[in-house]
DNA sequence: GGCATATATTTGCATTTGCAAATATATGCC
DNA sequence: GGCATATATTTGCAAATGCAAATATATGCC
């Protein structure tokens, strides 16, 4: 039997908490959490995504992220609008103020990138991530049905 | 800027996720949760830990960890017995019950490593492992200090 | 057009979590 | 030995989470 630490799906959760929780103590200060900054960053990517969209994308379960827009909306970082063509859905934009602070949280969230692949070569880092994505789509099957 | 399935603390955490949800709800039908089997894994590793030994092990917060014992304790699947040498700790053992459960859900927990890792080739594997450990040891300086 | 069924989002509620405070014991110093 | 400080564990409490139910809108069929 492996010991514990021989584990990938433990190895795994290990190394992703331990850098959500450092990341997130870093970006406190500007008060925003890392379900915050992950919905941040993928309305970056792409504006205009509905709730279901953005919840695909960042892996947030849809009512969390229901949740985590009101305080982003709150604080005026992002704008809910019912869409014109589907009125069931939800679309979101980051505002001025919500490009703005991820102008501010971006330098943050490299220098996390930068200090978790620190010491690899550039070789391994495209391994790390090939491999990680592999991992994810692995699960797919076993994933709860819906 | 890249976008954000091309960071890998978002990837590393999206995969861990998604295996951890997987893997809890195929042990739930014998009444562990991932915290528990992590625990009584560790402990099948090596009797006897301390609960402060335990946490660091498994990466439980230490709280959470006293309410996971808790519920093994309460399962009688773990006992738990003030040290002689030191009163202070905690120490921890695994009870036949806590063994005999070990032996159950280990398949399940082989299965789910087999399936993350599947299509990898063994060097990948390998690979993999020393990356998700190196990424652990980087985020040490950056990690709450105490 | 009106009703039944399908999809998207939010809300209610119970559970889990983590920090900080409380408790238990140990060690060092007088 | 007794008190101050240090270490280990548990408990109180507030915040975050996820499931299921409630709400809002759409679509298909008559």
């Amino acid at each position: 039997m492996l010991p514990l630490d021989d584990y990938v799906p433990y190895l795994l959760n290990r190394a992703g908490a331990r850098i959500a929780v450092s990341f997130s103590e870093a970006v406190r200060p500007m008060g925003v959490t890392l379900p915050m900054w992950r919905a941040l960053a993928a309305l970056t990517d792409r504006d205009g995504q509905t709730v279901g969209e953005l919840s695909s994308r960042t892996s947030i379960e849809i009512s969390t992220l229901s949740r985590v827009l009101d305080g982003l909306q709150r604080r005026k970082l992002v704008e809910r609008k019912r869409a014109e063509d589907d009125a069931r859905v939800v679309t979101l934009r980051l505002t001025p103020a919500g490009r703005t602070m991820v102008r501010r949280v971006m330098p943050i969230a490299e220098r996390y990138e930068r200090v978790a692949i620190a010491g690899l070569s550039s070789r391994d880092v495209a391994t790390l991530k090939r491999l990680l994505r592999a991992l994810y789509a692995n699960m797919d099957g076993l994933a709860p049905r819906p």
